[in-house]
DNA sequence: AAACCTAATGTATACGTTTGCGCAACGTGA
DNA sequence: TCACGTTGCGCAAACGTATACATTAGGTTT
C-alpha cells in the first residue's frame, strides 16, 4: 500500500502550529492571521499536503458530492446536458458521482451504494427511476428533479422544460404551408417527458381544429425510429411526423428516404432535444431544443442554495432550431 | 440539517451486540456466526441502516471510488465507451467520479480536488492530460492509462488499441478496387491517438508503394470535418479520405455532397471510433472500431487486480465496420 | 492602571467505522 | 482430566479532520 502524503497533524508539527490552524488555513472563512495562512499554505504546497475529504466530510457532514442519476452517458441528448452540468459543479468545487441506470438490473441497489457516500445532493436526470424511491434511499441528500416527472405536491426542487410555445409555433408554421396530416412517434411508454411533448403538440393542433394520431411507439433509439418509420409510412401517408426525440426523427428520415419519400416535400419531420448532430448538414432537422446552458445553470444554482433555502421550481421554455426537414423557418 | 439514519453503534445497541459485530455483519469475509449476521442484517434493513462510506474509507483506506478523467461526456466516442466502463464498475460496487477536462481552465486543480476523496484508481481516458501530472497528483491511487499516450517506460497499467491490421485491410480492399490517391484529415495536434492512427495507415500504404498526404487538420468535431473538407476538396481530388474520427468523416461526407461529389463513387471515406451513429443509414460510414466491450472489460479487470498485482499491459485490436462510404466490404 | 474587548491560536473531543487483541465458551484428542 | 485449537464476540484504539471552548496577547476605553 503506497503511502499517501502527510496528515494535518504532521504538517502542523512542521509548521510549528496546531492542526486546528492547518484546518483554518484551508477553510476560507476562518479567523486566522493572513500571514499564518500563507505560511501554512506554502508549506502545504511544498510538502504536497492536501486535506482528506473523507475525514473532513465525516466531521462536518458535508461531502460536496453530487449524485447524478442518469440513464446513460452514451446518448448525446443526456450527454450534452450532463457535460454542462458537470462543468458547473466542478467550477464550484463539487464532485459528480455518476449513476448510470439504463441497463442496470437493480437501480435501488445502485442508489443505496451511492448514498453511503453521504452525497449532499441528488440530481434526478433519469426518468427511469421513481422520485419517491430516490428520495427515500438518499434520505439526507437534497433532491433536485430534472426528469419532468410530475411532482404531485412533493416538496422538492425541480427544473423542467416547457415546449408548449415552441410546439404551437411549429404547428402554426406548418399548417400555414398547407400541412394537414400530423402524426406522432412516441418514445418509451413509461416516459413522462414523452407524454408532455405529445400533449403540447396535441393541444396546438387541437387549437387549429386538427387531429393527431399516435401512429407508433419507439424507444428513443435511431433504430426504433427507422423500423417504426418504415412500418408506419407503408401504412399511412402523413404530411408531418413529430418525433419524441431527435434520434428517432433521424431514423424516420432515413426510413422515408428508403421508401422514396422526399423530405420535406412529401414529409416534414420534427424532433425533440436539439442534439448537436441533428443540426449536421446531412440531417438538418427542425427540433425543439432546451436551452441547455440555462438548464444547467439553474440546476447548479439550486444545488448551491439548497438545503438552506426552500425548494425551488423553475420552468424553462424550449426554443426551436429550424432545419430543412420542415422546409423552412417561420419567416420564409 | 435533516437527520440521517442511525449509526452502527446505535444499531448495535438495538441488536444487543457491539458495533464491531455490526461491522462484521457487513463485511463478507468476517468471522461471525451466520445467524448473528442474518439477525443484524434484518435489523439493519428494518431500520434503514447503511454504513457510512466516509468513515469506512477513513479507517481502512479504501474508498472504492474510481476517478474517470475524460474530455467530455457529450461526445459519443467517449460516451459510448464510458457508459460500458461505468456499468462494469457499478457491477463491482465501485463508484465512478467523473472529471470532465475538455473546457476546464485548470485540470490540475480539478484532479487535486478529486484526489482529496482518496480515490483508489484513476482511469486516464482523456488524451488532454499528462500522465505524469495525473500520477503525481493522484499519488496513492493506482493509475490505468487508456488514452494511447506513449508510456515511455512508466510503471503503469495500460490498455491501448491497435488498428494496424484493420488499417491494412482497408487499404488493401480499396487499392484492389483501383483507389490510388489517399489523403488524411487529422485531429488535434496534441493527440497521440491521432498520430498512431495516421502512422498505421501510412505504413499500410507504404507497404503498397503508395503515398499519403495529410491535407488538413481538424479538431475532431463534425464542424471541423465539414469546413476542412470543403477547403480540401476544392484544392485536391483524392480517391479516399481517411479521417481521424467518425465525426469529422461525416463532416467530410457532407462537404462532398455540397460540392457535388458522390460517395463512394468519386470519394471513399473512412472514419475511426465506430460510434453508433456512423452506422446510421444516412451515413453508413466505414470505420475502424474498438471492441468497446472488451476494452471496458479489460479496464475493469485491471482495476480489480491492482494495486495488488504488477502493472498490466493490454493491446486490443480494432475491428472494421464496413459501410457504403467505401462502396463495399472486402468480399464483394 | 484597571477593566474589557478582539484577534489569533491551542486543546480536546467528536465524526462512524474497522480491526488487532483478548477473553470466554466449547469441543477434541490423549 | 488437562492442554489446546477454534469460534464468536467485545474492547478500545485508530483513521484525519473540524470545531466548541479555553487561552493568551495586545489594544482600547475609562
Amino acid at each position: 500500500m503506497r503511502r499517501k502524503g502527510l496528515t494535518s497533524v504532521e504538517l502542523a508539527k512542521l509548521a510549528g502550529v496546531s492542526s486546528a490552524t492547518i484546518s483554518r488555513a484551508f477553510s476560507a472563512d476562518s479567523r486566522i492571521k493572513p500571514e499564518t495562512r500563507e505560511r501554512v499554505l506554502a508549506l502545504a504546497e511544498e510538502h504536497g499536503f492536501r486535506p482528506n475529504a473523507m475525514a473532513r466530510s465525516l466531521n462536518n457532514r458535508q461531502s460536496r458530492l453530487v449524485a447524478l442519476v442518469v440513464n446513460t452517458v452514451a446518448n448525446p441528448a443526456e450527454g450534452e446536458g450532463l457535460d454542462l452540468l458537470i462543468h458547473r459543479l466542478q467550477e464550484r468545487e463539487r464532485m459528480p458521482l455518476i449513476l448510470c441506470c439504463a441497463d442496470h438490473k437493480d437501480r435501488s441497489q445502485l442508489m443505496r451504494i451511492a448514498s453511503t457516500y453521504q452525497v449532499d445532493h441528488v440530481v434526478l436526470y433519469s426518468d427511469q427511476v421513481s422520485i419517491d424511491d430516490a428520495i427515500r434511499i438518499f434520505r439526507s441528500a437534497t433532491p433536485v428533479v430534472a426528469s419532468s416527472e410530475p411532482l404531485n405536491g412533493r416538496d422538492v426542487s425541480d427544473v423542467r422544460l416547457d415546449s408548449s410555445v415552441a410546439s404551437a409555433q411549429i404547428v402554426e408554421a406548418l399548417v400555414e404551408r398547407g400541412r394537414k396530416h400530423f402524426v406522432y412517434l412516441s418514445g418509451r411508454d413509461s416516459s413522462h417527458v414523452d407524454k408532455q411533448r405529445m400533449a403540447w403538440f396535441a393541444k396546438a393542433l387541437d387549437a387549429r381544429g386538427l387531429g393527431f394520431d399516435v401512429v407508433a411507439h419507439g424507444d428513443y433509439s435511431y433504430e426504433s425510429g427507422y423500423k417504426e418509420g418504415v412500418l408506419m409510412l407503408r401504412r399511412v401517408r402523413p404530411d408531418v411526423v413529430i418525433c419524441a426525440n431527435d434520434l428517432m426523427a433521424i431514423g424516420v428520415k432515413d426510413a422515408a428516404a428508403l421508401l422514396g419519400l422526399r423530405v420535406p416535400e412529401d414529409l416534414a419531420i420534427v424532433g425533440h432535444d436539439g442534439v448537436a448532430l441533428a443540426n449536421w448538414d446531412s440531417h438538418s432537422l427542425t427540433t425543439i431544443m432546451p436551452p441547455r446552458s440555462a438548464v444547467s445553470d439553474a440546476l447548479a444554482e439550486i444545488i448551491e442554495l439548497s438545503p438552506t433555502s426552500d425548494p425551488v421550481r423553475r420552468v424553462i421554455a424550449c426554443e426551436i432550431r429550424w432545419g430543412r426537414s420542415t422546409g423552412h423557418g417561420p419567416g420564409d
